[in-house]
DNA sequence: ATTATTTGATACCATATGGTATCATGTCAA
DNA sequence: TTGACATGATACCATATGGTATCAAATAAT
């Protein structure tokens, strides 16, 4: 719950952890199917969704022997919520530009 | 210039990088400026500039003895870019939802 | 010219991180 | 019940990471 922020960030740090995002954005998947994926370990695999449980970004549902993991786009929020402040810093970079030009064009 | 993307995520996955970005969206500041905001040596400023500038987020204009770190606005595209996919997937999570509902009370 | 200031660079350290191997646990199927 | 299968958990390893201390180099100020 604490620094959801940064716990977000840095599990988009990971390419790895990026192409499973991307992946669970086409279909909810198991860890077994997520290995498959990958060319590694099914507990590395594991080791990148605890991270990204950790920083919300995907849910896991017990089934059976199985854990489904999906996607949560709420744990983006943050992360968007954070780089919108960046958004208005390149809109009043652009005013500024178009000031300045306005001002030598006088 | 190679893997772009994952050199930005990587250089705001880190909290003190992060406070960097924010002062220097309010303005341009050098390294010593900089360290002064911060309970750390001006090395460790130093090395995350570094990392910030291999992320393509700031530019660094040598005037003089100093270094002027200023905003780069344009770095921030490709995490942008890499979560635009993102929105996708929101909506039509939304879509996908509001179809269902439809459905039911059909 | 001399000194102070700002930075660059390097060596070094503790811890975090990404990965494997291994074994224990829970659940499905025969 | 007895295996087979999907997962959890732990110990362990190599490297990356964030930090300090230290010294060299370039520029400003006196």
């Amino acid at each position: 719950m604490p620094d959801q922020i940064q716990n977000a960030f840095r599990a988009l740090a990971d390419p790895t952890r990026r192409d499973i995002v991307q992946m669970l954005a086409s279909q909810d998947m198991t860890i077994a199917q997520l290995t498959d994926c990958f060319d590694m370990t099914r507990a590395a695999v594991k080791k990148h969704l605890t991270v990204l449980s950790d920083g919300g970004l995907i849910l896991v549902e017990a089934r059976g022997r199985e854990r489904i993991n999906r996607l949560e786009p709420k744990g983006m929020a943050p992360v968007l919520d954070w780089l919108s402040f960046f958004d208005q810093f390149w809109d009043e970079r652009l005013r500024n530009l178009k000031e300045a030009i306005e001002r030598k064009e006088t």
